[in-house]
RNA sequence: UGACCCAUGGUGUAAUUGGUAACACACCAGUUUUUGGUUCUGGCAUUCUAGGUUCAAGUCCUAGUGGGUCAACCA
């Protein structure tokens, strides 16, 4: 579904003018190139978003291709997992996924190209002597001794290289491009080093591999790419991207870059989303505090609702922060209309209907969601004794409270109105059960009694409520940007209390058959779903986000 | 003592490419409601600063200011 949206971004202007002026015969190819090193977060979300949806508006196409050219941080599991997250975000990529490992004789091949020609060299020096050379954003660099090595020397060194005659960091390949260039990733950078390590894909055919700008423009030449969109990060090396397609004379793919999205309270660093596994802040990755697909996917997020929430938050190139509000209000607007309604009681305080009969029971229709008619109903049973929330009771409440308290008349939701006629407490004083009557003449649909209410309270009745489980999750951090202090370590704003679990919550029987991944309403609570962990025996229920609460709200003030 | 990118309300995006600031979220005040949910209505900025070009500038020019990025045998 291409999500409406009159005015272009810069993106889609550039795509226009490509178009208008005939490029590549009006074809339009993207890509999504994850390293499969870890797990889809928000900010891949946006990543996939623009890509897909971009070359969906034109017509156009949009790879898997996995930049794999790091064996040691690569791994199945992750293109796995990737694949997995992608899908469930709604998209396809265009035929097979792909792989840059797939494309190493190429690859390769460009390499000694450029030997031949002149613009490449090896270098034994140490990585630290090379660095030491590179000079300074403000310096220049000096020239490696090995610069001048003849064509011939390098060509053999180069193949030595991939016979296997040397160990890791013995010698590297460089592209001789300027060692006094302002941007100091044109200071002659190294293309291929070594690394005896069994890759995912290509096992040990491998003992050197090609680094991140002599693989990633290279394939997006080898697979036609129209246009090559990546984050801001990458801003400096589009002069390297274009200096190597220049001279190996391959499809001039061109590379664009947009500002990340970055989310209040959420972390997109995959090293530090990893220590907070390691550490056991969170239980996985796919913990729904996780700011990762599969944990926003454990969470009950929609996956169109994170699409919507990327359409809404736009393309541009200058640093942004969205809040967090915004990503809640897209996840409670469309779970409003998808949700089915039932009723939970958190904080369980029993009431007493002393005119209802012992013994008693009936059955009353709720409607599954009065946002959709056609949604149906299912049905509560109503018995004399019945649980209320405990802060829906108050012996001394302050104004404009409309539940219950002393005398005070409130509906019952879907069933009667009640009075509250007693109460009694403990030897602290708490109360520990509420007497009502109720007015058999008010039943909910067919109220005839006249009496009027202001409020109405969830219920849930004991005889067939079942107790469950409730995971109330929080931002996982207490400042919106905890990475941003120099001064601290981001795990110093860790939020404690960021889960919360409930053990004494009451739910309707219905919870029992709703399905494992239908949204719910817990009335005036929130939304929740059922979590993994879930048993026969007990029932456990991830909050996916609150309700909007402006009695809470007001209460504050 | 460098290069590159960016600059519109609390936040985020827009503005027919020079024609008089729009939308969403948030917030405030009401409305509706058998969820204090939902709905609906109203309120909330002269566009970083200073010059300039022009009948007209958020859009163009100049100079500032502010923010971001750039050195890994990572991607």
């Amino acid at each position: 579904m291409s999500e409406e949206k009159e005015s272009k971004n810069f993106i889609q202007e550039i795509i226009e003018a490509d178009l208008e002026a005939g490029t590549h015969e009006g074809r339009v190819h993207m890509r999504f190139p994850p390293e499969p090193n870890g797990y889809l977060h928000i900010g891949h979300a946006k990543a996939i978003w623009i890509n897909f949806e971009t070359a969906k508006m034109y017509g156009g196409k949009t790879n898997l291709r996995f930049d794999d050219t790091n064996p040691v941080k690569e791994d199945v599991e992750y293109v796995n997992s990737i694949k997995k997250d992608i899908n469930w975000l709604g998209y396809q990529w265009e035929g097979d996924a792909l792989y840059t490992s797939d494309y190493f004789e190429i690859i390769y091949g460009y390499a000694e190209d450029l030997i031949q020609k002149g613009v490449a060299y090896i270098d034994e020096q140490s990585a630290e002597d090379i660095a030491a050379q590179k000079g300074t954003p403000t310096k220049p660099g000096t020239n490696s001794p090995h610069r001048d090595r003849p064509v011939e020397e390098n060509l053999q060194l180069f193949r030595d290289m991939r016979a296997g005659k040397y160990p890791d960091g013995a010698m590297v390949l460089r592209a001789k491009i300027d060692m006094a260039a302002p941007n100091m990733l044109m200071r002659d950078p190294l293309i291929y080093r070594i690394k005896h390590a069994t890759h995912h894909n290509t096992g040990d055919e491998w003992c050197i591999y090609p680094m991140y700008d002599f693989a990633h423009g290279q394939s997006d030449s080898i697979e036609k790419i129209t246009h090559s969109c990546c984050s801001l990060e990458f801003m400096h090396h589009r002069p390297v991207y274009n200096w190597f397609i220049e001279q190996l004379g391959i499809f001039p793919s061109k590379q664009y870059e947009f500002a990340r999205m970055n989310v209040a309270y959420m972390i997109t660093s995959k090293r530090r989303l990893l220590k907070l596994v390691e550490e056991g802040l969170v239980t996985g990755w796919d913990d729904p505090r996780m700011s990762t697909l599969s944990g926003m996917r454990r969470r009950g997020y929609l996956p169109e609702s994170i699409r919507r929430f990327c359409a809404l938050t736009g393309v541009q190139k200058r640093d942004n922060l969205q809040e967090m509000e915004l990503l809640e209000s897209v996840i409670r607007d469309d779970l409003n209309a998808k949700a089915t309604r039932v009723m939970v009681v958190t904080d369980p305080l029993k009431l007493v209907i002393t005119n209802y009969p012992e013994g008693q029971t009936e059955e009353l229709p709720s409607k599954n969601n009065p946002q959709d008619e056609n949604s149906g109903h299912h049905l509560m049973t109503l018995s004399r004794e019945i649980w209320i929330e405990r802060g829906d009771f108050m012996l001394d409440p302050p104004k404009k409270y409309f539940r219950l308290a002393p005398d005070k008349h409130v509906r019952l939701k879907g069933a009667y109105i009640i009075q509250a006629t007693d109460h009694v407490t403990d030897a602290s004083g708490k109360v520990t059960e509420v007497h009502c009557q109720y007015f058999p003449e008010s039943k909910s649909g067919s109220d005839n009694s006249g009496i009027k209410v202001k409020g109405t309270m969830h219920w849930v009745d004991s005889t067939s409520g079942i107790p469950v489980e409730l995971r109330i999750y929080d931002r996982l951090f207490t400042d919106p940007t905890p990475t941003s202090h120099e001064d601290k370590d981001f795990l110093e704003f860790y939020n404690k209390e960021s889960l919360v679990v409930n053990d004494q919550a009451i739910a309707e029987k219905h919870l029992q058959e709703v399905g494992e991944t239908e949204p719910l309403q817990f009335m005036r609570k929130g939304y929740f779903i059922k979590d993994q962990d879930s048993t026969k025996e007990k029932l456990v229920l991830n909050r996916t986000v609150a309700l909007r609460d402006s009695w809470a709200k007001m209460q504050k003030k």
